[in-house]
RNA sequence: GGGCGCGUAGCUCAGUUGGUUCAGAGCACCUGGUUUACACCCAGGGGGUCAGGGGUUCGAAUCCCUUCGCGCCCACCA
């Protein structure tokens, strides 16, 4: 069979994708063998595959490969979530494009677009993971917002409910006024802005005397509700009891008194609005204060704004500090650095805003998720540095708020009968709801008897949150149907692969859930990627316009090539520099595999003898592919995908290629011995399974390229190789020969010896070596002939290996001077090398308090020395004679 | 403001409980090489005061203290 001379992605990836699907290869159901399962963190539905999607479903294919190739029973669940803010955000802007406001839409009709939009974009990025060669369990696929899904997320809040998990109430969150919504704490970003703080001057009611505070927000003086001052302060004992005016909207508030004033912060006197800050609110309630509530939900001043009336925040800012200022109302300015706290979705400024909203207390559910991971370690983080993170938030736990103000999403089942904030239940259905509300009425001893149309479900939705933390369980049904086969066979699961930003949003949360709704941890490791960073360290954004688009650098390098240049630099929780050039390297990895293909492949095999070089070289590789093979599997151990990677490229390139290869290549046109040949294309498959979890492509193409019998089954359902033990020796045998090896070639470049040139090679042994490594050495060093001398070669070029000599007589005159500074050289290194381990021997403390093994060592070392400079001083005095 | 972590070759990073010649890997770089798998390659080579200083120890990249530089997380100071 012909094979092309380059190894063409394009060419093969389609054809094996299908080729594993039509086989089903990666669809599981529950059977006996033990299950390897993961599920997907579902990314947006409408959203496309970037870097960090890459790098983050690459390591979950090879971990779900290589448990396949294991034999264990694989299931890799994909799927979307709905996202509800991101995805709303895009419908609106959507249809804003094509002149349709959100507002002008009735809830249903909203819904209709999005579920369009769902569909059109929804399986966009599904179709990418195909492409980078993703071994889900397609049929499994889920939605966030699939119908059982939603079921679970109801039901569940249902019950939480009525365990009094959540409630209701009037709170200070954090409102997003561009989305309209409010956002939990992990959904606001805090940064610092330089900003101005305005001193601000009251008049004091019934004197001409003015008190003056500090504030960052001069546009909320119109929500002031009190002045406050600490009850200590003796330099506003004057002020107690009094009122002030507040300027431009002329309203009189009281001066209180309250411990949370920082005498040292500003002028000591703080203004207190309670509707806009969280602190304010809290002295506010303290001493019942009056809310006033000055903005509208998108943060233009309502009616309390006065002739600010219906402009933004930002812009009343700005002219009340003019108005005030020329009212004389402001004493000065100075500049200041504050903490603003941006939406990550939109990053709008957030406004701290009142309003009624859903929460579920978190204290006593998160208790078991904070013992899982700190004590008991049934959850392991990997890398462990995250843990400290973990406690810190899970320990620090607030209640989460968990209603949005948005209509793409779970829609809370709460329905009002009547006109109080109270007058409400919470049940899965509205048939379910009305009963209860009748019953609700009759007990409080109403007589009116309600319909369904009388009900009204709350407008919220549940934060996307909400559902995704159940994924691992309603995925397979466990929360609506909590004993099914499915569940119980694949929950809990093994391996969760995300990144570090979405810990506590997401990891946390499920493994809350997972011992909240079954008592049992969600998955046993989970292990955080990196961020994916551009080589200068720059967050991968489209706004920066550096993040390479996925599919064209898979078009480019092939989806191998990719994985490997992902993966090659991704040590786990470190974040990864991408760089192109690393996928080059991965594609060049793909091509020297193909030409090992081709160049075994272009062998004539005979009965012929094997020649010992071969016998040899073999042995020699099958010990090392076992000693990398246990390499690997400890890497593994750790999630040091990276490493594992990479001990699998040294040991492919360097050790099968470099090294085996060239000791198998018979020579020109002459065939290969048959024996050898098996053996060979028997190890070539084994490096293929170890390596078809990186790169599936490939290895599949030169899996039934390699031998190819016809009925040969797909690479991806083969055996992983069992762990061996290995030969030690004859490792440490080889590596000697190799030195020799390189010794010889060093002497060929530094004298300019072509390679084809036949040299003769002199031993002069100190310490026995075997001989069977001159095969390996005569073929690798081009030598004629290796013969064992006792005394140094004059007029030849000479190396050490260890304690050894090695000589090369070569035809012409040798630069006896250089001969003798080389040498020279040596001696002076390993004389000092011996002076200090003989000073470490010497020393009693260290030869008493050292292990034994050791000291044990370091006598080696010193004796080892020796031997080499015996061998370097004979040489020297040799070749110093024959100057003479 | 509090907490956590990091600083090792030009770059990205390994270096487990202190002890093999422990100062490493990959990439990059330098030199030479193309009739006979691969120039997407082969062979050879250079390169680091392990951030600085102090200490513990027979022995420190590794443990302790300190200085400098950097990153992340948490927090209501107007």
């Amino acid at each position: 069979m012909e094979i092309p001379p380059k190894f063409e992605p394009q060419l093969v990836e389609e054809k094996w994708y299908d080729y594993w699907e039509r086989h089903e290869f990666f669809a599981s159901t529950p059977d006996d063998r033990e299950p390897y399962t993961i599920v997907i963190p579902p990314p947006n539905v409408t959203g496309v595959l970037h870097m960090g999607h890459m790098l983050n479903n690459t390591i979950q294919d090879v971990l779900v490969r290589k448990a396949r190739l294991e034999g264990k029973n694989a299931c890799w669940v994909p799927g979307t979530d709905h996202a509800s803010i991101a995805t709303e955000a895009k419908v609106v802007a959507k249809l804003k494009e094509s002149g349709i406001e959100k507002a002008d839409l009735t809830r249903e009709t909203f819904l209709k677009h999005a579920w369009e939009w769902t569909h059109e974009y929804g399986g966009t990025i599904l179709k990418q993971l195909r492409k980078l060669g993703c071994s889900c369990d397609w049929k499994r696929t889920k939605f966030t917002l699939d119908d059982d899904m939603s079921a679970s997320v109801i039901k569940v809040f249902v019950d939480l409910y009525r365990q009094g998990l959540i409630y209701r109430g009037y709170r200070m969150v954090n409102w997003d006024p561009e989305a309209k919504t409010t956002l939990s704490d992990e959904e606001v970003n805090y940064e610092e802005r330089q900003g101005q703080l305005f001193y601000l001057t009251y008049p004091i009611e019934g004197t001409d005397q003015r008190l003056t505070i500090a504030t960052t927000r001069p546009e909320t003086i119109l929500g002031d509700t009190a002045i406050c001052i600490n009850p200590n302060d003796e330099r506003y004992a004057h002020l107690r009891g009094k009122k002030a005016v507040v300027p431009i909207c002329n309203r009189v508030i009281p001066i209180i008194e309250d411990d949370y004033v920082d005498m040292q912060f500003g002028t000591g006197c703080l203004k207190v609005t309670p509707a806009h800050d969280e602190n304010d609110k809290a002295i506010g309630e303290r001493h019942q204060l009056e809310i006033i509530d000055i903005f509208n939900e998108d943060a233009t001043l309502n009616s309390y704004g006065l002739h600010y009336q219906g402009q933004d925040r930002f812009v009343v800012r700005k002219a009340i500090v003019a108005e005030l200022e020329a009212k004389g109302y402001l004493a000065k300015t100075e500049t200041h650095i504050n903490k603003v706290g941006t939406s990550e979705r939109t990053k709008a400024v957030i406004e701290p805003r009142l309003s009624d909203q859903w929460f579920l207390k978190m204290d006593t559910l998160a208790k078991p998720a904070l013992e899982a991971v700190m004590e008991t370690e049934e959850v392991k983080l990997f890398p462990g540095k995250f843990k400290n993170t973990y406690r810190h938030w899970m320990e620090n736990i607030r209640d989460w708020n968990i209603s949005r103000q948005l209509w793409w999403g779970q829609r809370i089942p709460a329905y009002y009968y009547g006109e109080g904030t109270q007058d409400f239940v919470v049940a899965e259905t509205a048939e379910e709801a009305l009963a209860l509300a009748n019953a609700a009425i009759a007990e409080q001893g109403g007589s009116k008897v309600l319909s369904i149309a009388d009900l009204k479900q709350d407008a919220d939705v549940l934060d996307t949150w909400f559902s995704s933390w159940l994924w691992p369980i309603s995925v397979f049904g466990g929360i609506l149907n909590p004993d099914n086969e499915e569940v119980n066979y694949y929950y809990p699961t093994n391996d969760l692969v995300t990144a570090p930003d979405i810990l506590f949003f997401w990891v946390a949360r499920m493994i809350v859930a997972g011992y909240a709704f079954r008592g049992e941890r969600p998955y046993e490791h989970v292990y955080l990627t990196g961020l994916v960073r551009d080589k200068q360290r720059r967050k991968m954004s489209k706004q920066l316009g550096n993040s390479p688009d996925a599919l064209n650098l898979i078009g480019q390098y092939g989806a191998d090539g990719v994985r490997v240049g992902l993966l090659l630099s991704a040590a786990a929780g470190n974040d990864l520099l991408f760089d192109e050039a690393l996928c080059q390297q991965g594609a060049n990895f793909t091509n020297k595999i193909w030409n090992a293909l081709r160049l075994v492949k272009s062998w004539e095999v005979t009965n012929g003898d094997q020649p010992q070089s071969a016998k040899l070289g073999l042995a020699w590789y099958e010990a090392r592919f076992n000693e990398v093979l246990a390499e690997i599997t400890d890497h593994f151990s750790k999630y040091r995908i990276s490493d594992a990677l990479m001990a699998l490229y040294k040991l492919i390139w360097d050790d099968f290629c470099s090294w085996l290869l060239e000791i198998l290549k018979p020579p020109y046109q002459a065939p290969i011995d048959k024996k050898s040949y098996e053996a060979v294309v028997a190890l070539f498959e084994k490096n293929l399974k170890v390596l078809h979890p990186f790169m599936p492509f490939l290895t599949e193409e030169v899996w039934h390229l390699i031998d190819a019998r016809g009925d040969k089954q797909s690479l991806c359902v083969s055996d992983w190789p069992k762990p061996a033990a290995f030969d030690n020796k004859i490792i440490t045998q080889f590596n000697y020969a190799t030195a020799v090896v390189a010794g010889i070639r060093t002497i060929r470049k530094e004298k300019n010896i072509p390679n084809k040139e036949v040299l003769q090679l002199k031993e002069l042994h100190s310490e026995e070596t075997d001989s069977l490594l001159d095969a390996i050495i005569k073929k690798l060093g081009n030598i004629e002939e290796i013969e064992t001398v006792t005394t140094p070669v004059e007029g030849a070029l000479s190396f050490r290996v260890g304690s050894n000599e090695y000589f090369i007589p070569i035809a012409g005159t040798i630069d006896v001077a250089s001969e003798i500074k080389k040498i020279h050289e040596e001696l002076a290194y390993t004389r000092g090398f011996l002076q200090s381990v003989q000073k470490k021997l010497s020393n009693d403390r260290f030869v008493n308090n050292a292990p034994a093994q050791v000291v044990e060592l370091e006598r080696k070392k010193a004796a080892d020395a020796e031997a080499k400079i015996v061998t370097l001083e004979t040489s020297l005095a040799s070749l110093s004679s024959s100057t003479h």
